[in-house]
RNA sequence: GCCCAAGUAGCUCAGAGGUAGAGCAACGCCUUGGUAAGGCGUAGGUCGUGGGUUCAAUUCCCACCUUGGGCUCCA
């Protein structure tokens, strides 16, 4: 949440009545005093900011003397004085005094944030509300509960350097984030909420799974696929081309840098830089710049030769690899990375034919995330960025507009992202709600008028006549990076059986009997003859035991047993368990290889 | 980019101003086991990188790199 929002949420303004209900805000506001509280006691001269409530909590902002920072131990120890406070059923009690007083009051504590509170309050703002926990005292326009010992399900979570105001010229304060519930219940599914988003990291299961790894020799934010991460990868990229090219795609390749004059006439050195590596100077001093993203060079395939209306809609693909200049601070994981691949394409129609490919755009977007698992969806629409855009307010109000009539035929929920849109067009992201409920930004799609001004793109119309075509730019997984990244956590780690590296391992019970292995590799060429990935583990020195735990660690789907007494049945009957359903069944081999090969071309989500 | 913290074996982590340890993984031997860890042994580290202080630095100091949590940003 953005800080300027707060300042002014809790503290500013004339005090506010009594709480006709106590809400979960209230509550953690007041934990949020409580904690003050105990900082104050334990930091003697600690200076305190804001404190509000937010989604997930709370939090307070100080300052330490000495320009001392809190370490992550100081938590137990302020949490554990909390619990101490509470306890004792120390009421909240409220005062209304005189702006002056008040300023009086706070000035005279050296508490200069309250001070600077109170000052940039409106001016017809007479009285403020003030609040005294035991020593304890804070401005504050309430409510609060009635005493500590309604905060009995508190836990605080980690510390944090913050700016003041929220501006990044300002000095840092330190923040301590905590939460607060009604009950002590609801805290502990709050924790285990938490264990869970920790356990589904894409960043630790890609570790453990030998998927992808970060290696510090080639920089920060650049991935490098492993065979079994580039196998799934594979997959996808296959998938996406095969139901690119039936939605009726053209299939292009562009190059990873450009002379800058490419980047100028896009805009993107005057919008955009920022976010681009720097550029590399060759003979003669020309500057190549990494491209940070495709579309001028689609624009430049349209170019190449005139163009008929015939041809339209134009729709050019690429897995498209493009490098942007993330700070330092935010690269994180496979989800905010410098180096990313987009499925990226660009599609070139008259105005007429726009609103009805965005409508089939949408659709396929729709369809091919549900291909892969994900089935709950939000629109979002993104308007004109205040300060960096391009083109004229009635362009950008076209655009929004055929948008947001798309997005409203789907029946979706649309929700507003004012001046949130590119320098060059509105869009309508589509947000994915995961497994456990968190929503992630995915596919996008954006109208833009612009380009083909600045790149002066024609086609012929039926009437003879030279005409403008307009462009959608879009990308379904947005980066592949990115929706690996989103689809392991959703997952956590059990991918579907079209997706997973190996789909069945194959456990001989004795791996010294040679026809008790060879009836496994036997099992394996039947599971491999129905187009399966399969493996006998038959690595020596391990125990039967053994190899299951391993292959259920690494997630393989199915996991087959197989030994001496199925051999002796000889009826073709095999054991298979299921890793995500955790179950056991015995069929008949052949059975099984149909039935996972069914389950794979159904791309069940298992 | 900013703040704080962290970086020791492939992984998870101990440790300490006198040049290092555990568990798991790897490798070898023994065990041939019927559904989530059999036993014994071996090998493995320029303690992130570069400087500085010191008789001596992995340990203390500085810078840088990388990672984590936030802040700002996310076209």
């Amino acid at each position: 949440m953005p800080d300027d929002d707060v300042d002014d949420a809790a503290e500013a303004g004339p005090p506010l009545e009594a709480p006709a209900e106590l809400t979960l805000d209230i509550l953690r506001h007041s934990a949020a005093h409580l904690m003050a509280a105990a900082v104050v006691e334990l930091f003697p001269g600690a200076q305190y900011d804001v404190g509000p409530a937010t989604d997930e909590g709370f939090f307070y902002n100080f300052r330490l003397p000495d320009g001392a920072h809190f370490a992550e131990e100081d938590l137990a120890t302020i949490e554990s004085r909390m619990r101490e406070l509470a306890k004792k059923r120390i009421p909240f009690d409220r005062e209304v005094l005189s702006r002056d007083a008040a300023r009086r009051l706070f000035d005279g504590m050296d508490q200069p944030f309250k001070v600077d509170i109170i000052d940039r309050m409106a001016a017809d703002v007479n009285e403020v509300g003030v609040y005294r926990t035991g020593e304890f005292v804070d401005l504050c326009r309430g409510p609060h509960v009635p005493h500590s010992g309604h905060l009995r399900a508190v836990r605080l979570l980690r510390v944090a350097g913050v700016y003041w105001r929220g501006d990044e010229k300002n000095e840092q304060l330190q923040r301590v984030y905590g939460t607060a519930f009604f009950e002590r219940e609801q805290l502990a599914a709050f924790i285990a909420q938490r264990e869970e988003a920790r356990r589904r990291d894409h960043r630790r299961l890609g570790a453990e799974l030998d998927l992808f790894s970060f290696p510090e020799e080639i920089g920060s934010g650049l991935a490098v696929f492993h065979p079994k991460g580039g196998l799934v990868r594979k997959l996808m990229e296959d998938y996406s081309r095969q139901r690119h090219e039936e939605a009726g795609y053209d299939f292009v390749n562009t190059p990873h840098i450009t002379k800058e004059d490419l980047f100028q006439t896009s805009g993107h050195l005057q919008w955009f830089a920022e976010g681009m590596f720097p550029p590399m100077e060759l003979d003669g001093g020309v500057k190549y710049y990494l491209k940070p993203m495709n579309c001028p060079f689609h624009i430049l395939i349209y170019r190449s030769r005139p163009r008929s209306y015939r041809e339209l809609p134009l729709r050019l693909f690429e897995f498209g690899t493009v490098y942007r200049y993330e700070k330092s601070g935010v690269v994180h994981g496979l989800t905010r990375v410098r180096g990313l691949t987009m499925d990226d394409a660009h599609i070139f129609c008259s105005r007429d034919d726009m609103a009805g490919e965005l409508s089939a755009l949408l659709t396929f977007i729709l369809d091919l995330l549900r291909d892969f698992g994900l089935t709950d969806f939000q629109l979002e629409l993104s308007t004109k960025p205040e300060a960096k855009a391009v083109g004229s307010d009635d362009e950008w109000t076209e655009a929004t507009e055929v948008l947001r009539q798309t997005a409203l035929t789907m029946g979706l929920d649309l929700v507003m992202d004012e001046g949130g849109g590119a320098f060059y067009g509105p869009k309508i992201s589509v947000q994915v709600k995961d497994a456990i409920g968190r929503t992630w930004q995915m596919s996008t799609i954006q109208v833009d008028l612009q380009f083909p001004q600045r790149f002066n793109l024609t086609y012929i119309d039926a009437a003879g006549r030279e005409a403008r075509p307009i462009m959608i730019h879009r990308a379904l997984f947005g980066s592949i990076e990115r929706f690996f990244g989103i689809l392991l956590e959703h997952y956590a780690g059990h991918l579907p059986l079209w997706l997973a590296p190996l789909q069945c391992e194959i456990v001989p019970v004795q791996d010294d009997a040679p026809e008790v292995v060879e009836y496994a590799q036997g099992v394996r060429e039947l599971m491999r003859a129905r187009g399966l990935r399969a493996k006998v583990n038959d690595k020596p020195g391990e125990r039967m035991q053994s190899r299951i735990r391993d292959a259920e660690l690494r997630k393989v789907p199915y996991i087959v047993v197989v030994g001496r007494r199925d051999l002796e049945r000889g009826d073709g009957v095999v054991n298979v368990r299921s890793t995500r359903a955790g179950t056991q069944e015995n069929l008949l081999a052949g059975d099984l290889a149909d039935r996972l090969a069914a389950e794979a071309a159904a791309r069940s989500p298992g």
